[in-house]
RNA sequence: GCGGGCGUGGCGAAAUGGCAGACGCGGCAGGUUUAGGUCCUGUUGGUGGAAACACUGUGGGGGUUCAAAUCCCCCCGCCCGCACCA
């Protein structure tokens, strides 16, 4: 199947030792002449001349982890994609930026450091060099110069930089920007703004407070905030984790540990403050509508309403609804068990006639369920046990009773106050109104333990009669909650009546009214969450932060940057016990945890943050710094962020990069980081747009079959035999799997075979015309052939392959040649399908034209240099090897890469006369062809010639005609008579 | 459960309201070759037919239209994301 080439074959055939051959000369050469070094306006990398920003374009790739394994024939996909149209767009007169790097801090570069025994910094650094290597050999046009690890102190100096401008901002909630915290300072001694607090309970004025307090104080604006968080903590490995990392039963999925809910002191970054800007800022973008809905789910704006419900004295619980309408027919509270009232509310005694599923029997047992308190605390411990996944795993709904009550501020009724763990710490205030008849959930625990349900909305006739005894007055008898909208019930008060009222309306008025009494307001809440910002890791960025006496962080000045990560040979994180504080690896750091600093008043002692940032923090300015990649004095030079950053094409467009290419699994982490620090830039005036992408595209996977044996593992697929009895390996049936090609499955392909058997031009080639880019697509090595012997006639059509020399030149063509008028159509097509990243119908247009250059050059034995040149050109940005190779051999001194992309003549491709089909009562009767002007009445008469036209149209009348000038006739016919 | 997407030959796919299956793989037939491979030519959705040709055909059903793979409604199947979000 290889076409390793045999004795007799011809010597100068394009072949695998071929390419290869010329695929080395033009990296070497391409290499040598700095071919793809991308002039700047400004600055360091600054061009000779003046760029124009019109013509300017951004083109880049979602950059990979420097994995150890190297590249499978996968991952490139995306890479060739944003290679080719960078090539392409260079040819049409554009200033293309087209960068790469190494995303190399983060867990997987420090787990492949700790299996295989090394240092991160040199498998890091190690496995870049062999990503380099590997990526070179693909012949992608990367700006060498710009190259970035974000490992590398100096880019991580201005990640640290970034982290500082995040630690001295803060969101001002009046217009929802990010500014100074010494603004804020400012506004706090002026008494322009209240320093509200919770380091501030009572809200004194600033003048009464004391450094310490105001220090609280102003921390806790800050966008970059110490927090205690309940986290994913692993003893066993001694580091927070990710839910991503965290198995369906809850535990590691690295070692398999158990993993637990423990509340730590955390670095988190206020990206809830952004969420607004996020949701609304994503409709000027150009990504697919599936991931801005990623997005959007994620973000999970809600607009309800706040509601205070009384709990006994002085007790006040404020619960978030989105259907405050349904109000009257909340029948109990529910809070979180890790809710800061619960322990207040837990009563001393059950209050007298308490069912024994309130008190949790069912669950603990009678000696737990005596009293609220052994019963509440049997609960809480429940809960911290078992995994968040775990919680949503279980089917029944559980709860217990804390014997204390509230009031329903409308109907006055008497609400039992429970906890239970369906209810979230995170989400809203940690506490809910049930409204059993309307809410499922609610509904599920009402039944399951015998609360009270009170219908409040109608349910339809319809919704009704298709539930088998269901009483519209008796919800218990629906199944299932009722929670469409409807007509309200049931909803009269002393001071306010819902009844009759639709939905909407009632939302409405009972807002009002909660407003009008301090009982409530209207409120909007997110989903998303502050970001989790420390880890107890090694292979990251220091935080560039240091605590003095006070416990309290006191930023370095950037003249201190960067924070250098120290050099340590055991790094791995320590086992600690459960009751035990984590310690970071830095804390062993010999030097680095307690240092002497002069921070403006003397040498003190101090003490480092020893936690790390996480893996997500360099790739949240990365593009940023292929701008300005060697700056040591800014992060990046505001001339040079202005030429690359700035919208072109269309009006209104926000700007950003112009093409953004990588897989969809980053399309809520990475994504949302990027746009949120990008954001913060923008309000403090460093970027010059509001937000980092302007277009982004998913490329698809390649996926390949895989195996697993009978007891479930994934053996190699390189490896595993196709048998009459189907796949085996080493004697043992397989079970066939289809997925993701990768490590995890074990059926990676290296390209290296690829190279070896077609060469990278075939390659390349072969993986744009497997079919869309956005479309996840089979490796099928069978079908590679097709785009290799395109390669291959192309190659025949302008060397002989015997001797090697160039083919005889024909003949001029004539612009009514048939080839020449294919040709221009063939330009003008691909012009289009390059456009729009339609690689596949491009490559199938220009094989068309080059099985009819084929044809030509077979019957008259030379080739006709208009053609031959223009497929070239159109060639070079997907096999640009191949293409720089012949456009040298047609006797060219100037580099193929500053030649124009070809142009369609517009004379050749309108055609005089067209072909349209003719139909009759929509079934095809034959072609007609006619003026390219021609009207009904034409090609009517040219129907009419048509034997099998005029045979039907004689029996039958002509009901109607329609003419599509260039596309169709079809003709309407009816019985005559 | 909610949200997004997809469904076309043996396979990857074209066609986004106007002759369904471009292009490639594979298959079949022929040429070149001692043979195989390479290379070249022809052919290839299905059914019927020697052929011309006819009928049929884009997951299923219905609708809009002169005309539907394409637009609308219902159903089925598959993929992806989120998921006790109040």
């Amino acid at each position: 199947m290889n076409s390793e080439p045999s004795a007799d074959d011809a010597k100068f055939r394009y072949g695998a030792a071929l390419a290869e051959q010329i695929e080395l000369k033009w990296q070497q050469i391409w290499s040598e002449q700095g071919t793809f070094e991308t002039p700047n306006p400004a600055g360091d990398l600054a061009a000779a001349s003046t760029l124009d920003p019109a013509r300017k374009l951004f083109v880049m790739d979602m950059f990979p982890y420097p994995s150890g394994s190297g590249l499978h024939v996968g991952h490139p996909l995306g890479y060739i994609a944003s290679d080719v149209y960078a090539r392409y767009m260079r040819m049409t007169g554009h200033v293309v930026l087209h960068p790469f790097g190494f995303d190399a801090f983060g867990l997987p570069a420090e787990q492949y450091a700790i299996e295989t025994g090394q240092h991160p910094a040199v498998t890091t650094a190690q496995n870049i060099a062999n990503m380099r290597r590997q990526l070179r050999r693909l012949g992608l046009s990367h700006d060498p110069r710009r190259e970035i690890s974000t490992a590398d102190p100096k880019f991580y100096r201005w990640t640290q930089w970034i982290f500082l401008q995040l630690f001295n901002s803060w969101c001002d909630p009046d217009t929802g920007r990010a500014r100074p915290v010494s603004d804020l300072v400012a506004e706090f001694e002026q008494g322009t703004r209240p320093p509200v607090s919770e380091a501030n309970p009572g809200t004194r004025a600033w003048r009464e407070l004391d450094d310490v307090t105001r220090r609280r104080v102003i921390d806790s604006y800050r966008l970059a905030f110490l927090s205690e968080a309940p986290v994913n903590w692993c003893p066993g490995l001694g580091t927070v984790l990710a839910n991503e990392e965290v198995t369906a039963d809850g535990r590691s999925q690295v070692g398999n540990y158990p993993v637990y809910r423990r509340r730590m002191k955390q670095w988190m970054l206020r990206i809830t403050a952004y969420a607004d800007r996020l949701l609304a800022d994503l409709d000027g973008l150009d990504w697919t509508e599936s991931l801005k809905t990623m997005q959007r789910n994620w973000i999970g704006r809600s607009v309800g309403a706040d509601i205070r419900f009384q709990a006994g004295e002085g007790s006040e619980i404020q619960v978030f609804t989105t259907r405050p309408d349904t109000l009257f027919g909340a029948t109990f509270l529910v809070l979180a068990p890790e809710h800061p009232l619960v322990a207040a509310l837990t009563a001393d005694e059950w209050p007298e006639g308490t069912p024994g599923e309130w008190k949790g029997a069912p669950l603990f047992g009678d000696e737990a369920s005596a009293s609220p308190r052994s019963a509440v605390a049997a609960y809480i411990e429940r809960t911290a046990r078992v995994s968040d996944r775990q919680r949503q795993a279980e089917t029944a709904k559980s709860a217990v009773f804390t014997g204390s009550y509230a009031v329903n501020p409308v109907s006055g009724a008497k609400m039992p106050i429970l906890i239970s763990d369906y209810v979230l710490v995170g989400y809203g205030t940690g506490a809910i109104m049930a409204v059993p008849a309307h809410d499922q959930r609610d509904y599920e625990l009402a039944t399951e333990i015998g609360l009270p349900l009170v219908a409040v909305v109608r349910p339809g006739e319809q919704w009704l009669s298709e539930r088998p005894g269901a009483d519209a007055d008796e919800p218990a008898t629906w199944g299932e909650a009722f929670h469409a909208d409807g007509t309200l019930v049931n909803s009269r008060g002393d001071g306010i009546s819902l009844n009759g009222l639709g939905t909407d309306d009632a939302k409405n008025r009972v807002v009002r009214w909660l407003e009008d009494s301090g009982l409530g307001a209207r409120r909007i809440t997110y989903k998303l969450r502050d970001w989790l910002f420390s880890r107890q890791r090694y292979w990251g960025e220091p935080f560039p932060i240091v605590y003095d006496e006070t416990g309290l962080p006191i930023a370095l000045p950037e003249s201190q940057l960067p924070v250098a990560l120290p050099p340590m040979s055991d790094f791995r994180p320590q086992a600690v016990g459960e009751d035990e504080d984590p310690k970071a690896p830095l804390s062993r750091a010999p030097g680095f945890e307690v240092v002497e600093l002069d921070l403006g008043d003397g040498p003190r002692q101090y003490r480092r943050e020893t936690n790390t940032m996480p893996q997500w923090a360099g790739s949240c300015w990365y593009y940023l710094r292929y701008l300005d990649p060697d700056n040591d004095q800014r992060f990046v030079d505001p001339a040079v962020e202005e030429f690359w950053m700035a919208g072109v094409g269309e009006a209104g467009r926000v700007g950003g990069v112009d093409l953004y290419i990588g897989g969809v699994e980053h399309a809520v982490l990475h994504l949302l980081y990027a746009r949120f620090w990008h954001k913060v830039l923008y309000d403090l005036g460093h970027v010059s747009t509001p937000e980092p992408f302007q277009r982004l595209y998913n490329q698809g996977y390649i996926l390949a079959d895989a195996f697993t044996n009978p007891s479930g593992r994934y053996v190699p697929a390189t490896e595993v035999e196709e048998t009459p009895d189907g796949p085996c390996y080493q004697g043992e049936p397989l079970k066939r799997h289809y997925g993701k090609m990768g490590k995890s499955l074990k059926n990676s392909i290296s390209p290296d075979e690829i190279y070896q058997s077609y060469g990278a031009d075939t390659l390349r080639m072969y993986e744009m015309a497997m079919g869309p880019l956005d479309v996840d697509r089979p490796w099928q090595p069978d079908d590679i052939v097709g785009v290799y012997r395109f390669l291959q006639r192309l190659w025949r059509n302008v060397i002989e392959e015997e001797s090697g020399d160039l083919r005889a030149e024909a003949k001029h063509l004539p612009s009514s040649d048939p080839l020449y008028k294919l040709t221009h159509r063939t330009v003008s097509e691909v012009t289009g399908y390059f456009d729009d990243l339609r690689f596949n119908v491009a490559i199938a247009r220009m094989i068309e034209l080059n099985n009819a250059l084929t044809q030509f050059v077979q019957r008259e034995d030379a080739f006709p240099r208009q053609v031959v040149e223009a497929l070239v050109l159109m060639t070079f940005p997907l096999a640009s090897h191949v293409a720089s190779e012949l456009w040298e051999r047609l006797g060219h001194r100037d580099r193929i890469d500053d030649v124009a992309f070809p142009v369609a003549d517009p004379d050749a491709i309108r055609e005089e006369t067209v072909t349209i089909p003719v139909t009759l009562d929509g079934k095809p009767r034959g072609t007609i062809t006619i003026d390219r002007e021609a009207v009904q009445d034409d090609a009517m008469a040219a129907a009419l010639r048509l034997e099998n036209v005029a045979s039907v149209v004689a029996d039958r009348a002509i009901a109607r005609v329609v003419f599509v000038p260039g596309k169709i006739l079809n003709i309407v016919t009816k019985a005559r008579g």
